[in-house]
DNA sequence: TCTGGGGTCCTAGGACCC
DNA sequence: TCTGGGGTCCTAGGACCC
């Protein structure tokens, strides 16, 4: 018996999130993204679309294609309460939902879905409650199965509702060109053009199967299945949380060991909160570097204890970075802390035989001491990303 | 004025152990 | 006399997604 499973997106997220709180931008083009001028556009809304700003593009093109774009500086804080009313909402209509990323999930509603007259309705009835009670703009893609429901949900946007059937698959989606295809980046698209892979009904073709094992290896077969409209229709309901990090783009090519020593600090800091307010430890702990040139280096280490504490964090990834450093200016510096487990063990015993007490460290008086001085405004912006309200 | 930040998963080689 | 084999952990690198 085949199921019935939505896929449903929310469109322009961060940008809808924006006019929630903000209805005067309400028809304007405007952008949520960093306000840095090597800052990247992150979610642009349907009107600055209409110009052909994009999400990734780079923010100086944005405002060349669009001079009256409204930037804006993102608040994750915020789009996580409206992520989380978003999916409140969800759950009052069914507890299987696989929850996909902060602005989409999966429902099974093979079931809920024999209540409601016609198949569609309950589809409707989503979309509006979403529009009219949140705000929230979204498409849901209706099929038997997740990856088929991702791409009908990709069909029609904003707003769409749309079924895809086992038997329109060969009409409405093996036309579809291969980078259409979920989880075929731009990486792979050109191995498989090269090969005469141009379709995803290319991929779906039982005579193509041989070359597409040689070119997505083990990848291969799950690739070939989705085409096929063979894919997975299991929802995971809930999954463990495996790596945090904290990373930053300087506005400006760094040189000078103690700034980027500095920049460490602060970054150390914030993913120790963050970890602690996750209440999670990891034993794994990685640093990026990407120089002037764009080569990213990624040095990891595995202390042997699992730890959350800012010291640990900064001093492994000061090791690492002494280790690895190449003496050429830096455009971008990251730390993250993997293999993470579960903290609140750990934290209740801490309550039962001794006083956690870590020494406060103020970010900015770290900053004011360190040799950064005129440095300081870019330190600013960095501490302002996690407290801006 | 070139190209973000935060995640997931997979592969592959070497070390190490039995 | 040429060189076990299987399992696991560690680290590096890369593709992909939102």
């Amino acid at each position: 018996m085949s199921k019935v499973i939505f896929h449903i997106d929310l469109n322009a997220f961060f940008a809808s999130a924006e006019l929630l709180r903000n209805s005067g931008l309400e028809g304007q083009p405007i952008v949520v993204g960093g306000l840095s001028k090597r800052s990247v556009v992150c979610t642009a809304s349907y009107e600055a679309r209409k110009y052909g700003v994009h999400s990734a593009m780079p923010l100086f093109q944005a405002l060349s294609l669009c001079p009256e774009l409204v930037v804006l500086k993102g608040d994750h804080k915020w789009y996580e309460e409206c992520s989380k009313q978003f999916l409140d909402y969800i759950k009052t209509y069914t507890p299987l939902i696989e929850v996909a990323s902060i602005d989409e999930c999966y429902i099974d509603v093979s079931e809920l879905i024999k209540k409601y007259k016609r198949p569609l309705d309950l589809a409707w009835e989503i979309q509006n409650g979403l529009k009219e009670k949140l705000r929230l703009p979204c498409s849901i893609g209706v099929a038997p199965n997740k990856f088929l429901a991702k791409m009908a949900s990709d069909m029609r946007k904003p707003l769409g509702i749309t079924v895809l059937r086992k038997q329109e698959i060969a009409s409405k989606l093996w036309p579809l060109p291969i980078s259409d295809m979920y989880g075929i980046g731009k990486k792979t698209v050109p191995m498989l053009k090269q090969n005469g892979i141009d379709t995803i009904g290319d991929m779906a073709n039982p005579n193509n199967e041989k070359i597409i094992y040689e070119v997505l290896g083990n990848q291969g077969p799950k690739a070939i299945q989705n085409a096929r409209g063979q894919g997975s229709d299991e929802l995971v309901y809930s999954t463990t949380l495996q790596s945090i990090s904290q990373s930053t783009t300087i506005n400006h090519d760094v040189e000078d060991y103690s700034e980027m020593k500095n920049i460490l600090r602060v970054l150390a800091k914030s993913l120790s909160e963050r970890a602690k307010k996750n209440q999670v430890k990891g034993k794994l702990i990685s640093i990026s570097i990407r120089y002037f040139d764009f080569r990213n280096v990624v040095r990891s280490i595995n202390i042997n204890d699992y730890s959350n504490d800012f010291m640990t964090i900064f001093e492994q990834a000061m090791f690492l970075f002494d280790n690895n450093y190449e003496e050429i200016p830096i455009r971008h510096l990251g730390i993250g802390l993997g293999s993470l487990s579960s903290a609140s063990q750990d934290i209740q015993q801490l309550n039962l035989f001794k006083v956690d007490k870590e020494p406060e460290i103020n970010v900015l008086d770290e900053l004011n001491k360190g040799v950064l001085g005129n440095k300081l405004l870019y330190a600013s912006d960095l501490l302002n990303k996690t407290d801006e309200s």
